[in-house]
DNA sequence: TTGAAAGCGCTAACAC
DNA sequence: GTGTTAGCGCTTTCAA
């Protein structure tokens, strides 16, 4: 592969003056120009991006950590993200944690800073006491999606009013009647989905009821999680009408429960989760949701990732910055009814 | 972040040394080896990987070309060859094509040998032309899921006999009893799916039918062509009782479009795919399909892949190895029974 | 407007 | 065993 200098050389002109030109850096007169740009054409040349990162001190690259790439949120995300990197030169390495901190921090001491010019944080499972050593070494974090806007994390982060998200999802249920209303939690307690929860309990107080006492179950976030959390639940509660779920996947799993117990949805149960991905609009019955704003939260993500990564690094610890993606908002499609009139 | 250099500086020897004892190179004493060791802990270092690539002369980063990520297969694929890479200390840079060869030739001709050591081919509508000229800059290639081996490409890859997948589920559904099978095929005619389809044909003719006369669709491939091409097919003839696609994701749009139609699968209407992915487990009722060996399939390309990007490299373009996978075969679940009998 | 030169952090011969 | 010396290919002051 031709290099900078054998570009040079056929053009009469110094590596200096290539490089100028292709950057669009410098005055370059224009009959040099010309040449260097004929040079280059013959040569095929390519500048070598590995040896460009070394020179500018950051390589063109951005690391996503994501728990599983094949949980199936994070690809309609990722494909946001890889086309805002795109647009502007850069690339993007997966990184699969596996859910395992340690696996995390690996790859986080290895690629930060020296492959990767900055880190995107999804759900991954990551201490953030590696975080923030991330950053002390000189790499830019940003979470994406973090849950709860009034309470930020002390990162740089996109944030997405998750609380709203549930209060919907449950308010949803409530305003069709539903009393007898089981909640499927993704993930632990202490765990992400935690606003989501508060929102749903939040919602239920409002209506009068005991939210905190709804029954509920704690799942992987995955539709095994959701349809096992449900055989439960409608083993323990026979009148439940309605599963609320803080995510998508446990609330498909909780139709395919129902499916397989041979419960009418939405006739005999009513399911709703939260986040509207693209399988919710495919199932069938069609999942009712509360989508929120996955696009706007990736593209601000990116944005708000490159900001930092070019600032001149004093400034980007410091700020700590929150972008609040627009709200939640609820889709109502075949999975949600009122309940059976008891008899 | 401490460099190299350092790091001697404070154990009191030559970077080369460092060097040699942080890759297990060449001869060190066990006691400046304690004592480099030491300093390394001391100054957190660690090694600067684009640094590192301009020196080895190669990048520890492979490039994963895909149509589009959000594509239901590929994740699981992606999951896999991310998991085998890390083990062998390597990263992964997702590169979404957006099934454009222009934006998959920008692609390979900014990153291939340069910020990429070699690169993995999925189906994601690349000139062979430009996967020519990639090898040839010195970043090899290797294919992953070739859909014949008796016709090899031209350049590395690993196979999956796709010819037999169309034969087995057309077979199943010949063994049932069906006479009246449409067939949707994924992609354009001349595309990928091609040999999916030819096994469909030959099965049918085995069986005494007009295989090539059936009722086919070429549909995008994905859930709405699947549904599309059904509604299609299902209205102009209303007789078909089962529909054998060339992939899962149109054969999920089936099932939905027979759903959508107050159409009981299987009873009234029976449904096979070909592949096997995640989502086939998880709908209702789950799909009957003919598994693919991906997970093989994503390891043996990444060894296939590493091996090339570690040879001397005038071997590697040369021998073009073809690696086949285990056989694909056929995975019954709810979607397909026999044809009701008529009347 | 262009050139010369120093260096980014690391590896790899080869010499001691 | 360990040090010396050259780069890898590019960017970027600073001079000319």
């Amino acid at each position: 592969m031709p290099t900078l200098n054998e570009v040079a050389r056929r053009a009469g002109v110094t590596p200096a003056t290539v490089s100028n030109v292709l950057r669009g850096r410098g005055r370059v007169g224009e009959a040099t120009r010309q040449r260097v740009l004929e040079a280059v054409q013959a040569l095929g040349y390519r500048p070598h991006l590995s040896a460009r990162a070394l020179a500018e001190g950051r390589p063109p690259t951005i690391a996503l950590m994501v728990s599983s790439i094949a949980n199936p949120f994070y690809p309609e995300f990722a494909l946001v993200v890889e086309n805002a990197l795109r647009r502007s030169g850069r690339f993007l390495i997966i990184c699969n944690t596996d859910g395992d901190p340690q696996t995390g921090r690996a790859y986080l001491e290895q690629i930060a800073g020296t492959l990767s010019a900055g880190v995107l944080v999804m759900n991954a499972n990551l201490d953030f006491a590696d975080l923030r050593a991330t950053v002390r070494r000189g790499a830019p974090v940003v979470l994406c999606m973090w849950e709860r806007p009034l309470d930020p994390p002390g990162l740089p982060c996109v944030a997405v009013d998750f609380r709203r998200a549930g209060e919907l999802a449950a308010h949803h249920l409530l305003t069709l009647g539903h009393r007898r209303i089981g909640a499927i939690v993704g993930s632990k307690v202490s765990g992400i989905h935690a606003a989501r929860y508060d929102g749903f309990v939040a919602a239920m107080q409002a209506a009068g009821l005991d939210g905190a006492g709804a029954p509920v179950r704690y799942a992987p976030d995955t539709t095994q999680g959701g349809y096992a959390a449900t055989s439960e639940l409608l083993a323990r509660h026979p009148d439940l009408t309605a599963i609320f779920a803080t995510n998508d996947l446990p609330a498909l799993g909780a139709m395919q429960a129902a499916a397989d117990l041979g419960l009418d949805v939405p006739r005999e149960l009513s399911v709703v989760g939260i986040t509207d991905i693209q399988l919710a609009r495919e199932s069938r019955p069609a999942l009712t949701t509360v989508a929120v704003a996955t696009t706007e939260a990736a593209e601000l993500a990116v944005e708000l990732l490159t900001e930092l990564v070019e600032a001149p690094d004093s400034a980007a610890g410091a700020t700590a910055r929150v972008c609040v993606v627009p709200a939640p908002r609820l889709v109502v499609r075949a999975s949600t009814a009122a309940p059976r009139t008891k008899g």
